[in-house]
DNA sequence: TGAAGGGATGACGCGAACGTAAACGTAACG
DNA sequence: CGTTACGTTTACGTTCGCGTCATCCCTTCA
């Protein structure tokens, strides 16, 4: 298993990031590397939220958005307000990553329908090469 | 059914964008609005390929990736070659989506596992505080 | 001891995707 | 004939998400 405890750098490489990124991300607050004395450690956390930054970003999320979000996948025993306010806000982000899910689902069969036109006609073409070569 | 003509307010509406957006999309070359003296107006080929365009934002595409995929979806009867790198670059971004498909369908299934977690959460402190004023 | 390597901290830069303001055209309405 | 509404062009401004120096600070190792 994994170190505990990683570098910037090691970091870096396992997620394929830079460390500019990994720096503008705390700056941003979205990782809490603990430090000893200047240098940055991450621990199993971070490499959690990092994962689910990155996770975000791919779903078209803003970091900013990304960084409210965060905290559902931390919920620890915090106050029943704080909870009922992160869960509502869950609810929001599971009903948009699965109207996203939809939209996704169409535009794969669009494109599919799309691609079977273009290799119909690339078909065509390839016939009519043929015979005029024959 | 809508008129075959739309101003660009009338696209505006319908679309939900800005007059700035439709112009910039227009500066990309991604939309080709004909003109009646100065006014642009935009005809059922140019709200299809906005659909499009808004869908391939949605799903994080770049404007430019966007506009060299908007070929795929008025594939006249253009050369071959033309017409098999346009295939080429359809199966990447089939790909592309599909990949997004699955991850967002990981994403979705944590999502609610969490969700769960914390739903018990509520319930338990919900408990809690009926039994200490009862 | 000094030179190299890894990390930290500003600070400025940059491309994408528009926003926004200024200045102009023109068509219709009272 | 003025003004109101809608549209156009030009151009500079803005936010996001980092990239890219320049400079500095330790640590290590020959």
């Amino acid at each position: 298993m994994t170190e505990p405890i990683m570098t910037i750098r090691e970091m870096c490489d396992e997620f394929d990031v830079t460390p500019r990124t990994l720096r503008f991300y705390e700056a941003k607050e979205l990782l809490f590397p603990q430090r000893e004395g200047q240098k940055r450690l991450y621990s199993k956390r971070d490499r959690v939220r990092l994962k689910l930054i990155l996770r975000g970003k791919r779903f078209g999320f803003s970091l900013e958005e990304i960084r409210q979000l965060l905290d559902l996948y931390y919920m620890d025993d915090s106050q029943e307000t704080q909870l009922r306010e992160t869960y509502v806000l869950a609810e929001k982000h599971l009903a948009d990553m699965q109207s996203q899910r939809a939209e996704l689902d169409d535009a794969i069969a669009e494109l599919k329908a799309q691609m079977d036109w273009g290799q119909a006609r690339l078909k065509q073409l390839n016939e009519k090469q043929g015979t005029a070569k024959s």
